[in-house]
Order: C-alpha cells, then sequence, then structure tokens
DNA sequence: GTCTATAGTACGATAGAC
DNA sequence: GTCTATCGTACTATAGAC
C-alpha cells in the first residue's frame, strides 16, 4: 500500500493543460486542477510555484544541451557555435511530443500572462547561452548577440514545427531556416 | 475649484517606482502607491491594468516610430532596414532620461516578475517590426528572424547605455555595436 | 492543513467639464 | 444632454505565512 500515488506532478501538468484547453486559463482555478490530479490546492503549490509554472518546468534538459554543445564543440566562430546550439535542441522535439506542444501553444497564444512567463523563460535560456559562448572566449557584447540569434532561430523554428500543417521534422526545418540565413545580409 | 488634479497617471507612475525602489515591488502594495499619488486604489487600476503596467506604457511612440523607419526607408535587404529601425529608437533616449531608466532597471533587474513583463513588451515590439518588414516584401521567416536581430541590437544597446559606468549616447553605443557585427560571422 | 493579505474584477454611483 | 475621471463596495482566487 502506498502512501501517496506516483506521479503527481505529471497528472498535474496533464491535468492542467486539459482545463486550460477547456476552459481557458483564466476560468480555471488552481482547487480545479488540484481536485482533477486528486490532490488538494496545497499540494499544488508544493510541485509548481504558481498556476503558470506547470506548463513550463521541462527547459532544464533544454538548457544543459545547448550549454553542453557550446562548451564541447570544435568551432571557433560565433556563427558555427550557434549552428551547433541549434542541433543540440533537436533532440528535445520528437515525433510523439508534437501534439502536446500543440496543445499546449494554443493555451498559450490564448492567454498574455503565460506568454509572458514564456518570454522569460526564453530569455534565461538566452542569458545562459552567452554565459557558455563567453566561457568559449567569445567577448561579452558579441556573445550576447549570438546568444540572441541563436535564439531566435530556434524560436522561428519551433514556431514553424508546431503549425497545423507542419509535417518536416525540427532539423529539418532548422536545416531550411539555416539556408535562409545569407539572404539576410543581401 | 477642481475635482481632481491633473497628471494622475504621472504621479502613479513617479510614486510606484519610487515605492518599488524603496520597499521592494513585493512589499508595496497598490494601495500604498494609489494614496502616494493621492487617490484610491481603484483609480490606479482605471489607469493601469495591473500592478506592473504602471511601469511599461511608454512604448507606444517607440514602436511606431521603428515602424515608421521601416515603412519609410528606402532601403531594400533586410539587414538595411534593420539598421534604419534601430537608429529611429535613438530620440526616445535622450541624456535627461538615463537616470530614470537607470532607476526603473534597478527595480526590473530584482523582481522577476517585472523582467516577465519587460520580455513580453519586447516581443510584441518584434512583432510589429516583422509585420512592417512583410509589408515591405520580405518573407515571413526572414521578417521574423531580421525582427529578431534587430531586437537584440536593440536590447543589448539599451542595456550598455543604462550602465553606470555609461556615458555614451544611445546613437554612438549602437554605432560601436554595428561595428562588430562582421565579426559574428567571422 | 489552516489562515490571511492582496491582486484584480464587477457593477455602480457621483460629479465636474464641455 | 454626453463624456470622462473619480470613488465605493463586495467579491473571488492567488499565493505566501504560520
Amino acid at each position: 500500500m502506498v502512501r501517496w500515488e506516483p506521479g503527481t506532478a505529471d497528472r498535474l501538468r496533464a491535468a492542467a493543460l486539459e482545463l486550460y484547453l477547456a476552459q481557458g486559463f483564466d476560468d480555471t482555478t488552481v482547487e480545479q486542477i488540484a481536485a482533477a490530479a486528486g490532490v488538494t490546492e496545497r499540494t499544488y503549490y508544493r510541485h509548481f510555484a504558481d498556476k503558470r509554472e506547470v506548463l513550463f518546468d521541462g527547459q532544464d534538459g533544454l538548457q544543459k544541451a545547448v550549454n553542453g554543445a557550446i562548451s564541447d564543440s570544435a568551432a571557433e566562430l560565433p556563427l558555427d557555435l550557434v549552428v551547433a546550439a541549434l542541433a543540440a535542441t533537436t533532440g528535445f522535439f520528437e515525433e510523439e511530443r508534437r501534439p502536446w506542444s500543440r496543445a499546449r501553444q494554443r493555451v498559450l497564444d490564448a492567454t498574455p500572462s503565460l506568454r509572458e512567463r514564456e518570454m522569460l523563460k526564453l530569455d534565461h535560456l538566452r542569458e545562459s547561452a552567452a554565459a557558455a559562448l563567453e566561457a568559449r572566449g567569445i567577448s561579452p557584447t558579441l556573445a550576447s548577440l549570438a546568444a540572441s540569434v541563436a535564439l531566435s532561430l530556434f524560436h522561428v523554428s519551433f514556431v514553424t514545427w508546431i503549425r497545423d500543417d507542419e509535417t518536416r521534422s525540427m532539423a529539418e526545418i532548422q536545416g531550411a531556416l539555416l539556408a535562409e540565413l545569407p539572404a539576410l545580409l543581401g
């Protein structure tokens, strides 16, 4: 006999996404999410800092992968390191995840306060990537710019990946995006 | 005899920044801000949507200036349009504003929830610039990327501008930043 | 597990400016 | 009269404190 069911955080995540989709974020209470997962409101806050965070706690791995790619790459040029960092993200966007990501994105698009949180998380990722680039000997301003470009490429490719009519893999999309890059300059 | 003093929004802005600086954002209530400005809490919410927005409502002009610069520029290359958009922002960062911007930034740096809002506002600016670029005939993905680069340049230059030891003007800082750009590619 | 402060909303009332 | 800025009060839910 177990004292509590395992996977509470996962059940909270699933319940929250389902309720946010069905009723909207603002019309869903933390109490409803907790009840749907079979726990109390208090327990929800033990797992997630606030009502939004339940949709945003899977990015530690992404950050570590990006930083690792930057540290380990043999490349020297900032742009090459950016490409290496970008390539390191593809593993997190397997085909099985795409429907979940699409559902999550529908909620995000409909809820400004969730988009705020998303932008903050992306900025943390940017800061972390900039620090990794600095550790490779790139000047602070260049590192900051290169990290911004990397994040932009990542975000554009992600947004493309979850479009309804999109079937290409994340790697294919990023490849096509990088091919367009020279056109930026003329 | 006047029933209400003019400039209520400005008084609320000043009071909020002062209190956020002195006590921290979390330990300041909307009621305190309102009282310091000589109005009630209810009136605060007539002027600002929430507790954070009081520090973030000066960006309409910036957005219009950026979009106008993109629409009116004679340039065709995405990167040249980015440079034009960037140049259009300098007018909003006169020397007199620098102390206020520095104070505001100190509060932002100390308060994650304010940084969230800042990131959202920057993203709105990015979307708006991307739309203006698309209107100039640039493809959606390229427009999105170019807008991201423009925003990155803007943000890096702004952060530099408000550093404690910084004395150069926004235009000078942006010029130096653009000179570093080629190094991104090698 | 319980209690509480406060952010934020809803609906309404008042009254000067024009 | 209309428009706009203020204030009153009651209320829910978040989130932190104990």
